[in-house]
DNA sequence: GCGACAACATTCTCAGTAGTATGTTAGTGT
DNA sequence: ACACTAACATACTACTGAGAATGTTGTCGC
């Protein structure tokens, strides 16, 4: 049994004053519009209507920039599930909710959620800095935790009987996975209500959902 | 009723010889190790013992040898799905035994699998030359095609009612999300038989498929 | 009203990389 | 033996973009 992951905010390093934030958002647009490695830091200042010394003042580098970027997209993640995880309702039924919730923060923070698929491999391979190992590490190990959440969910649903897999670790795999597949075939459309959003959560939570149901 | 889609093979453009074959091998290979963007035409031509010039007698850019890797990476998953869609048996084991199919071909063909998974919107956007917008054209129809052999498997259960989703496209997304996140997570290790292979494939395709069955 | 500092803008350098231009060599048909 | 070409290697160009160095402006304590 795994204690209470309680998830604290993560708090490392400097704090997210109101410039940097913008610029983590431009940030992210940018890297969702362009590709990591094409997006420029001149592209993020001209989104904020700057130069790149604004950028440079408040981040160190470019990888420094997107390490936030993901931290962030990962704090809408937990702040999604959270409130899922307070209730105290049947297993199946939590791990249907919380799907529901991870596919509505895909669609709500989609330039967030499509940056970090973009980079998390780029700076496995080409971390330099000693720091920049530090950072990924810690992003890793809360994906991590977040994922364990899930897994969490399973092995009680399946103690009580709730929920039935082949086995638990791909099971995570697969929910991650069809969720996450989100930020690669969903566009964002002006006619699309956030009804139509709730529709497409609801399905696909439904679909991955279904099939571990004992 | 989809008429039945032969899969013919993709034979556009100039005839894979083996010293192209090899080139385009050593690429998905770097792909793979460094990221698309990364990997220099150098890198390339370092794995075959080779020089720049090797590599550019056969291909015209950096852009075309991408689109030959993922060109093979489909044919890859098209060859390995062919044999199960011409089996005659229920839809629901039908769509199993596909997605057994995909997920094997995933972990055995991974390099060039992890390739396309890179590039597609890298070149979506930067795509400059006419030829380039065909080509990504054609291979964006054959993914369309190849998961359309998915949904139509679909369909063809729900009509007899071995099958049943709510949403016939968004239970195409979650087959394929499932399945092609193997990328992300499956890491080849030397001490791993065919057989883990085949039961990592099994538990994966299990796990997708028994929510879709009536 | 002045020094000090934060928040930028502007300009420059330097490394890396796609693609080109120009050899070089081994084969092949005649 | 000769012309021609495929299959490379080598050397070079042109460009791009990250990050640094330096300059400018506001603002706040005192």
């Amino acid at each position: 049994m795994v204690e209470m992951m309680q998830t604290q905010t993560l708090e490392t390093q400097p704090p997210m004053t109101d410039s940097r934030q913008q610029i983590v958002e431009a940030a992210a647009q940018c890297f969702m519009l362009k590709g990591l490695e094409k997006a420029t830091i001149d592209d993020i200042a001209d989104v904020l209507g700057a130069t790149k010394g604004r950028v440079y003042h408040h981040f160190r580098s470019k990888s420094s920039i997107y390490f936030a970027v993901h931290r962030q997209a990962m704090q809408y993640c937990f702040d999604a599930v959270d409130p899922v995880l307070a209730q105290t309702i049947p297993h199946d039924e939590k791990l249907e909710a919380m799907a529901v919730a991870h596919a509505r923060v895909m669609m709500d923070t989609l330039p967030y959620q499509r940056s970090i698929r973009l980079g998390v491999e780029i700076y496995l391979r080409g971390s330099t800095t000693e720091a920049e190992r530090k950072m990924l590490e810690e992003l890793i190990t809360q994906r991590n935790n977040y994922e364990e959440l899930y897994r969490d969910v399973l092995r009680n649903g399946i103690s009580d009987g709730t929920l039935s897999v082949p086995d638990v670790k791909i099971a995570g795999r697969v929910i991650m996975g069809a969720l996450n597949s989100l930020v690669d075939w969903y566009r964002i459309r002006p006619d699309q209500t956030d009804a139509d959003r709730k529709l497409i959560a609801e399905a696909l939570a439904q679909t991955v959902v279904n099939g571990m149901r004992a």
